[in-house]
DNA sequence: CATGGGATTGACT
DNA sequence: GTCAATCCCATGC
């Protein structure tokens, strides 16, 4: 999916990239959570303005925002709304769908329900590391493309972000509705669809 | 230049 | 349910 893809409102991309599919090193999955973030909102990293560290968030849409998280985790997200806007979509669950046995080997772990059900899940899942910082979605190590036959029209459920300490109340976290690859189970009565 | 916190996970009680 | 692990970088002195 090309940068127009990317080039709209972050809100809108966040629900669109539910069952899109995600590939990269062998390994692909269904998006099946997505994250908005957007600078006017002091959760997102965009908040404190351009600085080194953000510079991916102000470019063009259609790019990778790969960062460290708690030390550890590599949390992929992707660049929305023109340049110079920062904004981008945390995926925070994948559906597993190609190279099952890779990612195993990657997590060291069974369960196709563990595999992806989390943002720092799918990123060592996929082999993503912080060098994919700024790559682009499309034509890049990183390949973003439209959902897969049946993903076309997902029922989809919004709910709070998860994990984090700021403006936690907007209801910028989305799933597909009904997915157990998600990285948590969504509350009881959060079943309006976005 | 030193310090502290974070969009998480997994192991342990 | 609680807690430590561990690195990048924004912030403050």
């Amino acid at each position: 999916m090309g940068p127009d893809f990317y080039d709209r409102p972050v809100l809108e991309v966040a629900q669109d990239l539910i069952g899109c599919v995600v590939a990269h090193a062998g390994a692909s999955g269904i998006i099946v959570e997505t994250e908005a973030y957007h600078h006017s909102e002091p959760a997102c990293h965009a908040y404190a303005g351009l600085t080194a560290r953000t510079k991916p968030l102000f470019g063009p849409p259609g790019v990778a925002y790969v960062y460290r998280s708690y030390g550890i985790h590599a949390l992929l997200n992707a660049v929305c709304e023109p340049a110079g806007v920062g904004a981008a979509v945390l995926i925070r669950a994948l559906e597993p769908l190609d190279g099952l046995e890779l990612m195993r080997e990657r997590r060291g772990l069974e369960p196709a329900l563990d595999l992806c059900s989390g943002p720092g899940k799918l990123t060592q899942a996929l082999a993503i590391d912080l060098e994919l910082n700024a790559s682009p979605l499309d034509g890049g190590p990183i390949e973003l493309t439209p959902p897969p036959p049946g993903w076309e029209e997902v029922e989809l459920v919004a709910g709070p972000r998860i994990g984090i300490t700021r403006a936690a109340e907007l209801p910028w976290r989305f799933a597909a509705r009904g997915s157990r690859n998600v990285s948590k189970p969504w509350p009881r009565g959060q079943r309006d669809a976005a």
